[in-house]
DNA sequence: TAGTCATTTAGCGAATAAGCTAAATAGGGC
DNA sequence: GCCCTATTTAGCTTATTCGCTAAATGACTA
């Protein structure tokens, strides 16, 4: 939940892709583990992590987990601190831009 | 270098907030010790870090050496995962504003 | 109730991280 | 050349992380 939590979930490469995943809509666990060549028990901590963090909610439904992305708390640490690094409106604006062609 | 990278040295607070130091400019790394509760030796480490991920450059001054940031390889991994993350110029300029208000 | 599928928990091992103290290195000043 | 200051490297300890397999849980189906 606080920016320690999240910037710690962030540092692990699979747990960044889960979100990317995400980004469409729900997934269920399972669907996402088969995205990544681990195990689905390490998978089951990735998203505890995830979680844990306030990056994901999951939901039960019929048996199976459906995760959902919480882009809020994720928008608020990292652009948070982007915002203590003195990275202003029009600088974050470009960047993004400059991804995104 | 990489985007792993980048994102493993933001993982420990101490490592974001000597960003946050030399956001203002260069400082010596005697002068950023001081700033944290941990021995020279562990900063000397935290310093490595940085240095690694390309987010921070060290130049050797008069029996100092001058620590200063390196603004553009954090923009582009951190804004580069945000733009992944679909998050558009407009969001990145309010949440920006928003935490700078 | 038994069976089955989806997911997590338990328990383990190897690797990495983060802290420390003590020692080594590099420059500048006397 | 020698000392002093600044910084890093070495070596160690403890804790955490990340992966695995095997077992437990929860929920639906027949």
């Amino acid at each position: 939940m606080t920016m320690n939590t999240v910037f710690d979930a962030l540092s692990h490469p699979i747990r960044r892709e889960v979100l990317e995943l995400l980004k469409r809509g729900g997934m269920t666990a399972g669907e996402l583990a088969e995205n990544f060549p681990v195990s689905k028990p390490t998978m089951s901590g990735h998203f505890a992590k995830l979680k844990s963090a306030g990056l994901i909610r999951g939901e039960n439904r019929a048996g199976h987990i459906v995760y959902t992305l919480n882009m809020s708390t994720l928008e608020e640490a990292v652009m948070g601190f982007m915002g203590r690094m003195g990275v202003t409106a029009a600088d974050a604006a470009s960047a993004v831009e400059g991804e995104a062609a």
